[in-house]
DNA sequence: TCTCTGATTCGATGGACGTCAAGACAGGCG
DNA sequence: CGCCTGTCTTGACGTCCATCGAATCAGAGA
């Protein structure tokens, strides 16, 4: 099967400062919203939220596949499935130290979709 | 068929206060999990996440479906379908007005998921 | 090198999802 | 009342997804 994912990077998942303005703030364009939404898709299953979770509340900013597995009454390869997903979305990356993997949050795809979510504190007015 | 959705409020999906701490601060349980995970999954489509961006973004606060529906090169009922997905995940309201229906964001569930992802501004220590 | 453990990939299966055409419902207007 | 326009529901179809068991890959250690 062809290997085929790569889509262009119409908006940059790595830049430090957040790309786009809150989604209630002006209309988030077409390029935008397909760039972004396969990172809320990743998030929408409970086992991927909590495991985005644990990885990104673990100490030291990282955790070892070992010790997530354990909390869920999944399998280990659903659970490798999951966070293959993740890693696709751009959410976390993995790396292998010896037996272990390790995954890692990255902040700044975070900070994108809390951005895009943000609001005004209280519509005073 | 029977109607029997009516999950339990385990997190209070109306509450004015943020309902958790951020994502990255405490790992989420699994209850907070399961409440929240089908607002990501719902803007986790590219149209439904330009629909809720042209919805809390419209003027007033509100958007006409005739004004959603032909700016994507989909159908009434495909466009239908979306809205009730986010409806139903309770990121909106809709409200008929005479002949047309009215959508309008919720600004509390919005709130919530931005908290939930938000980042301390930068890894200092 | 052989084996053991941890993690991923492969293949299959049941269910959910996005989309459409056709039909039904609601409200306004002759 | 009857028609028209706007919106939603229904039924169907193809695709994607979550999950599992089995097989495979990667290191560590004897």
């Amino acid at each position: 099967m062809p290997k085929q994912q790569a889509s262009p990077p119409v908006v940059d998942l790595n830049a430090d400062t957040p790309c786009c303005p809150p989604l209630a703030q002006r209309r988030v364009p077409a390029e935008t919203a397909a760039a972004l939404a396969p990172a809320f898709k990743a998030l929408g299953d409970p086992v991927r939220l909590q495991l985005m979770s644990m990885i990104a509340s673990a100490e030291g900013g990282e955790a070892c596949v070992c010790d997530l597995t354990p909390a869920f009454d999944l399998t280990g390869p659903t659970i490798s499935h999951h966070l293959k997903t993740l890693r696709e979305a751009g959410l976390v990356d993995a790396e292998r130290r010896g037996t272990w993997v390790y995954y890692r949050a990255r902040p700044q795809i975070l900070r994108q979709l809390a951005a895009l979510l943000s609001i005004e504190p209280a519509p005073r007015a």
